[in-house]
RNA sequence: CGGGCUGUGGCGCAGCUUGGUUAGCGCGCUUGACUGGGGGUCAAGAGGUCGCGGGUUCAAGUCCCGCCAGCCCGACCA
C-alpha cells in the first residue's frame, strides 16, 4: 500500500477539494475533535434519520424508527402500569384555545404554526397545529369530569407535535417530533403531586436507567425553566458524551391553572364544586438523540440490547459454502434461543465494509463465521461496546451470547455514570459554577445563585438543569428552594 | 431580527481574485473481473439549466446589480 504522493503541489491540492477535511476515507470524525459533526455523521451513517424537505422536519428511517418503537413500548408499558389509558386528540386546535391560559399562551406563542387557509379559502378562524395538547385535552376534560367519581382521570396520547424552531438538530430539536403526552386530573393537590412524581420515577427514570442504560439526575426546574403554565416541573437530566446536559423527560404539576382556565370542576362528596388538580408529562424522540450522545463512541452507535432492533448479527465472513451453511444454522439457533438476529450473508460487499456498517449501527453482538474458525470448531464473537473479540465454541454460543448481552446495558450505564461523576464538581458560588459548568455539571447551593445569578448564567450559555437535595434526592413539599442544590451546566 | 458566510452531478468541495476550447476532484452510484478475516483492487460507465433574474462583453461558473434559498454566531425551546 503506497500512500498518495506526499509532495502535493498547491495547484493539485485544490482539485482534491473537500476530501481532506473529512479525514480518513469513510471513518467518523472523532467525538473529541468535533462532537456536533460526529453526531450528524452517526445519524446519517447509521441510517437513523434524514432532514425533511421543510426546514426543521425529520424523516425517521427504519433503523431509527425501530429504536423508537422499542422505547415507545417500554414507556407505554409503564404508563399503563401507572393506570393511564391511551387516547387520541386532534392535530388542529382552535386558536382561541391556546389563549385561555395566560402563561401557556406566553410560553408557546412564538413557537406556533398557524394554518390560515383551507379548501382554497382563508379560514374564518385560524387553526393552530398542536405544539402540545394541553388545551384541547382540557377542553374535553371539562366535559368529562363532573363528579369526584370521574377522578382521577388519567389520559396519555402518542402523537406528533409541531413547534417553530430556530436551530433544528435531528432528534434533539426538530420542528415536528413524536412524543407521548400524558394529561391527568385529580381531586386534590396531593394526588396530583404524587402522580407527577410517580410518572417521573416509575416511568421516565426507570426507562432511562433500566432500558436506555442512561443514568439520570432527577429534580425540579427553576421558575425560569419550568413548563409554561406549570406550578412545578420535574425533570430527568442526563449528561451527554461532551459534558452537556439533555432533558430526557418532564413531569409537571399544573396546580389548578388549566382547571380554572378551562372550567374543569367536579362535585365532591358534599356536592360542592371544586376545581381539579392536574399533571402533564412528556418524553419524545429526543431520547434517540440522548442514546446516540450518551453511549456512542468513535466507531458509531452503541445500543443497549433492550433497544437494539437487532441484538445479534451473524456475519458470513467470506463467500464460502460451509460458512453460509454454518452461519444460517447459527442464526436459527440464536433465534430459537429468543434473540433478535439478523443474518448478513451478503457477498457483494466486503467483510470490512459490512463489519463497519453493523458497528456504526450499534448492534451489540456480532458473530463472525468464516472457514478459518469453522475449521477449528468455533466462531468469533465481537462485543460492540468493548470492541472485543472472542473465540466461542458453537455449542456454547447461545449461552455466551446471552451472558454478553446481559452485561451490555450494565456496562454502558456504568460507563456513562462514571463519566458524569468525573465531570461533576461542587461549586461554592456563581463564578465557580460557571467554570465547572462549561465542561460538565456544577453542583452549587441554589441560594448562591438565585434568579439573578440564573440570568447571568444564561449569558455564558449555562443554565440550572434542576434543583435537588444535596444527596441527589427529590425535594419534598416542605423544602424551600433555598435549601437545595442547583445543578448547573450547558444544555441541548 | 442584528453580525459573518455560502449557493457548482446524490453528498462534500475546487475552479471565481487575473472572463477564453470538452467545468474538474473525492466519496457514493452502475457494469464487469479479480477478490474477500476491518470501509479491497483494476477497468469501463452514468450523472451538472454552475440558486434565480437582469446587465457588461466578441465571450460569464468567473465581473456588476437585484432577488431567492441556506449555513454559522447572538435573544427562545422536549
Amino acid at each position: 500500500m503506497t500512500p498518495p504522493s506526499a509532495a502535493r503541489t498547491p495547484d493539485d491540492a485544490g482539485g482534491a477539494g473537500g476530501d481532506a477535511r473529512s479525514g480518513a476515507k469513510g471513518s467518523l470524525t472523532p467525538r473529541g475533535r468535533d462532537f456536533p459533526r460526529w453526531y450528524q455523521e452517526v445519524v446519517a451513517r447509521a441510517e437513523l434519520a434524514d432532514n425533511g424537505p421543510v426546514r426543521g422536519t425529520m424523516v425517521i428511517r427504519p433503523w431509527g424508527y425501530e429504536i423508537w418503537e422499542r422505547l415507545q413500548a417500554a414507556i407505554d408499558e409503564r404508563i399503563k402500569a401507572a393506570g393511564a389509558h391511551n387516547a387520541y386528540f386532534p392535530l388542529f386546535i382552535p386558536e382561541a384555545f391556546m389563549r385561555l391560559e395566560a402563561e401557556h399562551v406566553e410560553g408557546f406563542d412564538p413557537e406556533l404554526w398557524v394554518v390560515t387557509h383551507g379548501g382554497g379559502k382563508q379560514l374564518e378562524e385560524p387553526v393552530v397545529v398542536r405544539p402540545t395538547s394541553e388545551t384541547v385535552i382540557n377542553h374535553f376534560f371539562a366535559k368529562w369530569v363532573q363528579s369526584h367519581r370521574d377522578l382521577p382521570l388519567l389520559i396519555n396520547q402518542w402523537s406528533n407535535v409541531v413547534r417553530w424552531e430556530l436551530r433544528p438538530r435531528l432528534f434533539l430539536r426538530t420542528t415536528e417530533f413524536l412524543w407521548q403526552e400524558g394529561h391527568t386530573a385529580h381531586a386534590d393537590e396531593a394526588g396530583a403531586r404524587a402522580y407527577a412524581l410517580q410518572i417521573l420515577t416509575d416511568v421516565y427514570q426507570e426507562t432511562m436507567e433500566e432500558v436506555a442504560a442512561i443514568p439520570v439526575l432527577v429534580g425540579h426546574k427553576t421558575a425560569r425553566e419550568r413548563f409554561a403554565g406549570a406550578v412545578r416541573t420535574w425533570t430527568c437530566e442526563s449528561m451527554m458524551g461532551d459534558g452537556k446536559a439533555l432533558q430526557m423527560g418532564t413531569s409537571h404539576e399544573l396546580g389548578q391553572n388549566f382547571a380554572r382556565a378551562f372550567g374543569i370542576q367536579y362535585a365532591d362528596t358534599s356536592g360542592a364544586l371544586r376545581y381539579v388538580w392536574q399533571t402533564s408529562w412528556g418524553a419524545s424522540t429526543r431520547l434517540i438523540g440522548a442514546l446516540i450522545m450518551a453511549h456512542g463512541d468513535d466507531y458509531g452507535l452503541r445500543l443497549p440490547p433492550a433497544l437494539a432492533p437487532v441484538e445479534v448479527v451473524v456475519l458470513v465472513v467470506r463467500d464460502d459454502e460451509d460458512a453460509h451453511r454454518a452461519a444460517a444454522q447459527i442464526a436459527d439457533d440464536l433465534r430459537r434461543s429468543g434473540r433478535r438476529v439478523h443474518l448478513d450473508a451478503r457477498t457483494d460487499s466486503g467483510f470490512g465494509r459490512r463489519s463497519v456498517d453493523w458497528e456504526l449501527k450499534g448492534v451489540p453482538v456480532r458473530v463472525e463465521v468464516g472457514p478459518r474458525e469453522l475449521a477449528e470448531g468455533h466462531v468469533t464473537l465481537v462485543t460492540r461496546h468493548l470492541r472485543s473479540k472472542d473465540a466461542v465454541g458453537i455449542g456454547a454460543l447461545a449461552d455466551t451470547v446471552a451472558t454478553v448481552l446481559s452485561r451490555v446495558g450494565r456496562d454502558l450505564h456504568q460507563e456513562a455514570l462514571a463519566f458524569r461523576i468525573d465531570r461533576t464538581a461542587e461549586a461554592a458560588g456563581l463564578a465557580e459554577a460557571k467554570e465547572i459548568g462549561a465542561s460538565g455539571f456544577a453542583r452549587v447551593p441554589w441560594a448562591e445563585i438565585g434568579e439573578q445569578g440564573e440570568a447571568e448564567l444564561a449569558g455564558s450559555a449555562l443554565s440550572v438543569r434542576c434543583l435537588q437535595h444535596g444527596d441527589g434526592g427529590l425535594a419534598s413539599a416542605q423544602d424551600p428552594d433555598s435549601s437545595l442544590i442547583a445543578v448547573v451546566g450547558r444544555a441541548y
